[in-house]
DNA sequence: GGGCCTCAAGTTTTT
DNA sequence: CTTGAGGCCC
C-alpha cells in the first residue's frame, strides 16, 4: 500500500514515525526538514489518531508557519486548521491576551517596536536626569534585552551590579523603562515571551492548560531559540515530553540577538533520553555548492560533525570576481542576471545576498538603470515609516488610551498649535496626579499656564473620543479613511507635493492595502488583532514566489530560503565577516557565527553561486579598503572560477585612475543592450526611487585582484601593479586639500596602495589611500 | 510655536 | 554619505 510517507528517504521517515518521547533532528540545509515536520504532523494526526489540537509546532516566521500550514492543508483532508502553527511571538500575544490580567497587566496592552523602546529609554533617561551621551538608546536597550532574554528582571539586575556604577545607572533605567511600559500598558518583543514564562511559573492553572492542550510540540530553527524561549517550550512540553526539535547548528546566525547554541547542542543532556536523527542528504544544490559550504563550515571548532551529500550532479562552478569599487561590483552582477536570464527562466530565479542592508542602496540603483525587476527585503521596515507610524499611533491610541508614547507622538501631528512647553507641563500635571496623558490631555482646562493651547488639547481629546464612538459602527478600513480624512494627514502631503510626500501618500495606500487585506482574510476582525499583526510581521514575511522579481536580502533574511541562482556581494574581511565579530570579545564566536552565516549563504543556491568582492567601498562616506573575505579563501580552490589573467589596459582618465597600471580590464564590460529602459514600476514600500543618471566617470569595469597568474591565487597585491611609496611616514606633518594640516598616524600596506591614517588638526582621524589623498609634506 | 539650519552619529544582523 | 536630533532665530 502506498501513502504519502512512501516519498520520504528512510531518515526522514523515521523521524516522521518516532512521535513519542524527545527527539532531535539535525537538519543540514536543505534536507527537507519543513517536509519531515509536515508530514510528521500528517502522520500524528492521520495514522496516530492524534486530536489536531493537541499539535503545537513553532516556527521562527510567520512565512514558514504560513507555509508550513499551506503545506499540511495539502497533506490532510481535515483538521489542518484546528493545529497551533505559530511564531514563538505570535503565540505568546495569543496566550497573553487570554491570562495576562493575571500578571496585573490590561488583557489589551499594545505591543511596543524597536522605535517605541527607543521613546522610552529616552524618557528615561531624561527623567533621572543622566546625560543621553553615555547612555545611548541602542546600548541600553541591548542591555534590557539581554538581560530580559535571561529572565533578569531590574531587581535581579541591580543586585548583580556589583560595584559598577555604569551599569548601576542601566540598572536604574531599566527599573524606570519597565514601569514605563506597565504605565503604558505596553509589552516590547522581549516581554512577549518573558511574560508567557512568568505566567507559566506563577500561575499553575494556566500553565496546566497548555501542558494538557499541547501534547506534541515541535520546534523549527530551533538553533536560533535563546533561553526564554527555552523555558516556555520546556515548560509547556514537560508533562508530555512529546517535543520534537529540528535545527541545524551549523545555521544559528541569531547569537547576536541572544540565540543560544547550546539550546540545540546541549539538546541530549537536558534530555538524556532524546532520540537524535540526522538528515544529511541534501536535495537542493549542487556538489560543487555543497562542498563549498562544507569547506567553509568545517573550520569552525564548535559543532556537531556532519557532511551534507547529494545525488545531485557537480554543476557549474563558484564564480569569484573582485571589482574596483561596489559599483563595478553591482554593476556586473545586474549584468550577469541579465546574461542568465533566458525565456525560460524567471527572474524569482535570482537573489542577491549581502551582509548589511546598507549594501541594497548601492544595488538597488543599478538594478533600476538595468530595467530589471527587483525587490528589496528588509531594511527600514514598513511600518517603522514615519507616516505609517503616525497613523498606526491614531489607531492605538483609539483602541488603547493608556498609550502615551503614541499620544505624544501625534498629538501635533499635523500640526495643531500644540508645542513643547505646552506638552511638558500637560506631561507634568499628569505624572503628579499619576494618570495617563489622554486623560490629563482630558482636563486640560484644570491645568495652569496652558492658555489657549488648553482647548487646543481638548478638542484633541474630542476627535479621539469620536473616533471611538465611530469604530463600534465601522469597518476598519473606513476607520482608517476616516482618520486620514478627518486629521487631514494626506491633505497635508498633497499640498506638499515633493517626492518624498508622493512616496508617503503610496505608503499610506499600501498601509490601506494591508488593512483592506486583514479585514477580508480575518473572520472577526478587531483594531486590536489588526495592530498586533503589524507589530509581529518582517518584511520578509511578505515575500512572494510568484512575483517575478530578483530578491535583495540580507543573509539573515534569506534563512530558510532557495534560490536557483545566488549572488553573495560583499565578500571582504570587514564587512563579512563583519568588522564588529573581527573585533569582539568573545574571541573567535563571534567570526563562527559569521561562518555560519556564510553557511547560510551558500547553501541557499540550487544551481550556480557567484561571489562578489569590491576591493574599494564606501562606508560612512569615507573610502575604505578591504582585502577579500577569509570564507572565500575558505573554499577549495578547485571548486572557484577564478578570472582568467587579464590584459593590461590604458588607465582610466578619470579620479580613481592612479598611474601606471590603474585597474586592468576585463571582459566585463557593460555596454550591453537592453539596459537603458525605464525602472519597472512596482507597489510598495516606496522602493521604487526614480532612475538615477549614469555615472559616466569612465571608470574601468572590473579589476582581476589574481591577475599577474602568481602560485598564490589570494595573494594581495597584484605584481604587475606599480605602486609608489609615500614621501612621507608616520609623525610627518601633511596638507590635505580639503581636510587642511594634519599628522600621519600610520601607514599600511594595503592591496595596490597604501592606506594613510591621519590625524587632522581640524577634521579629525581620516583613513585614505595614498594613491589620491595628494597628501603633501609639509 | 514653528521652521530652518547645523552638527553629530551611524551601520551587523530582526521577532 | 545619509539621517536624525537639537539649537537657534524668526
Amino acid at each position: 500500500m502506498s501513502s504519502i510517507y512512501d516519498s520520504l528517504n528512510p531518515a526522514q521517515q523515521e523521524a516522521v514515525r518516532h512521535t513519542e518521547g524527545p527527539l532531535l533532528i539535525l537538519a543540514g540545509a536543505g534536507s527537507g526538514k519543513t517536509r519531515v515536520l509536515t508530514h510528521r504532523i500528517a502522520y500524528l494526526i492521520e495514522e496516530c489518531d492524534v486530536n489536531p489540537w493537541n499539535i503545537f509546532a513553532i516556527t521562527f516566521t510567520n512565512k514558514a508557519a504560513k507555509e508550513m500550514r499551506e503545506r499540511v492543508d495539502a497533506l490532510l483532508s481535515y483538521g489542518a486548521e484546528d493545529v497551533w502553527v505559530s511564531t514563538f511571538h505570535s503565540a505568546c500575544v495569543r496566550i497573553l491576551r487570554r491570562f495576562i490580567d493575571r500578571l496585573g497587566y490590561d488583557r489589551n496592552f499594545t505591543i511596543y517596536d524597536t522605535d517605541d523602546q527607543k521613546t522610552v529609554v529616552k524618557e528615561a533617561v531624561k527623567k533621572l536626569d543622566l546625560d543621553p551621551k553615555l547612555f545611548r538608546e541602542r546600548a541600553v536597550l541591548s542591555h534590557i534585552s539581554s538581560a530580559k532574554n535571561k529572565m533578569i528582571g531590574p531587581d535581579t539586575f541591580a543586585a548583580q551590579t556589583g560595584n559598577d556604577p555604569y551599569m548601576k545607572k542601566i540598572a536604574d533605567i531599566y527599573r524606570e523603562y519597565q514601569e514605563r511600559l506597565k504605565a503604558n500598558n505596553a509589552l516590547d518583543f522581549d516581554d512577549l515571551l518573558c511574560r508567557a514564562v512568568e505566567l507559566f511559573e506563577k500561575d499553575s492553572e494556566a500553565l496546566e492548560y497548555y501542558q494538557n492542550r499541547f501534547k506534541y510540540i515541535m520546534v523549527d530553527e530551533y538553533q536560533d531559540t535563546n533561553a526564554v524561549q527555552f523555558r516556555f517550550v520546556s515548560l509547556i512540553a514537560a508533562k508530555y515530553r512529546n517535543l520534537c526539535v529540528v535545527g541545524d547548528d551549523d545555521q544559528s546566525i541569531y547569537g547576536f540577538r541572544g540565540a543560544d547554541i547550546r539550546n540545540i547542542l546541549g539538546f541530549e543532556k537536558v534530555f538524556p533520553d532524546a532520540k537524535v536523527i540526522r538528515l544529511e542528504e541534501n536535495y537542493r544544490s549542487t556538489k560543487i555548492i555543497l562542498d563549498a559550504a562544507n569547506g567553509v563550515i568545517h573550520h569552525n571548532t564548535t559543532r556537531k560533525d556532519k557532511t551534507l551529500w547529494t545525488e545531485k550532479g557537480e554543476g557549474s562552478k563558484i564564480i569569484f570576481r573582485t571589482y574596483p569599487t561596489e559599483h563595478d561590483e553591482a554593476r556586473a552582477i545586474v549584468k550577469d542576471i541579465a546574461r542568465r536570464k533566458k525565456a525560460d527562466t524567471q527572474y524569482n530565479e535570482f537573489a542577491v545576498l549581502y551582509r548589511t542592508n546598507a549594501q541594497a542602496r548601492v544595488l538597488e540603483e543599478k538594478f533600476i538603470m538595468s530595467g530589471i525587476p527587483y525587490r528589496v527585503y528588509g531594511g527600514v521596515n514598513f511600518y517603522q515609516r514615519k507616516e505609517i507610524k503616525d497613523i498606526l499611533a491614531y489607531l492605538k491610541i483609539i483602541d488603547s488610551g493608556l498609550d502615551d508614547v503614541s499620544v505624544r507622538r501625534i498629538i501635533n501631528v499635523p500640526k495643531r498649535g500644540i508645542g513643547a512647553t505646552s506638552l511638558g507641563r500637560a506631561e507634568a500635571y499628569a505624572a503628579k496626579w499619576n494618570i495617563n496623558l489622554l486623560e490629563a490631555l482630558r482636563i486640560a482646562d484644570t491645568i495652569d499656564g496652558l492658555g489657549r493651547a488648553s482647548d487646543k488639547m481638548k478638542s484633541f481629546v474630542d476627535m479621539i473620543d469620536v473616533f471611538r464612538t465611530k469604530q463600534k459602527f465601522l469597518s476598519l478600513t473606513e476607520l482608517y479613511d476616516d482618520v486620514i480624512e478627518t486629521i487631514g494627514y494626506a491633505q497635508v502631503l498633497q499640498e506638499d507635493g515633493s517626492d518624498e510626500a508622493k512616496t508617503r501618500l503610496e505608503n499610506l495606500d499600501e498601509l490601506r492595502n494591508k488593512i483592506v487585506e486583514y479585514q477580508d482574510n480575518s473572520e472577526e476582525p478587531t483594531l486590536t488583532e489588526l495592530m498586533e499583526q503589524i507589530a509581529l510581521v518582517a518584511d520578509i514575511d511578505n515575500l512572494d514566489e510568484s512575483d517575478d522579481r530578483v530578491a535583495l536580502m540580507t543573509l539573515h533574511s534569506a534563512k530558510g530560503l532557495e534560490f536557483p541562482h545566488v549572488y553573495m556581494a560583499g565578500m571582504e574581511e570587514g564587512l563579512f565577516p563583519s568588522y564588529m565579530s573581527l573585533n569582539s570579545d568573545d574571541g573567535d564566536d563571534a567570526v563562527e557565527e559569521e561562518r555560519r552565516l556564510c553557511y547560510v549563504g551558500i547553501t541557499r543556491a540550487m544551481q550556480t553561486l557567484m561571489m562578489t568582492c569590491a576591493m574599494q567601498r564606501m562606508v560612512h562616506g569615507n573610502f575604505q579598503i578591504n582585502e577579500v573575505s577569509r570564507f572565500v579563501k575558505e573554499i577549495p580552490p578547485k571548486l572557484l572560477d577564478l578570472e582568467a589573467p587579464a590584459q593590461r589596459s590604458r588607465s582610466g582618465g578619470d579620479s580613481f585612475g592612479r598611474g601606471a597600471g590603474g585597474f586592468a580590464k576585463s571582459a566585463n564590460s557593460f555596454s550591453g543592450n537592453g539596459y537603458s529602459g525605464p525602472a519597472n514600476s512596482f507597489s510598495g514600500n516606496g522602493r521604487s526611487g526614480s532612475a538615477g543618471s549614469f555615472s559616466g566617470k569612465g571608470r574601468s569595469k572590473s579589476a582581476n585582484p589574481f591577475a599577474g597568474g602568481g602560485s598564490n591565487p589570494f595573494a594581495t597585491k597584484g605584481s604587475d601593479m606599480v605602486k609608489t611609496l609615500p614621501d612621507y611616514s608616520v609623525g610627518d606633518r601633511v596638507k590635505h586639500i580639503k581636510f587642511g594640516e594634519g599628522t600621519v598616524t600610520e601607514i599600511k600596506d594595503v592591496q595596490k596602495d597604501y592606506q594613510v591614517t591621519v590625524e587632522f588638526d581640524g577634521s579629525g582621524v581620516k583613513k585614505m589611500l595614498a594613491g589620491f589623498a595628494r597628501l603633501k609634506k609639509i
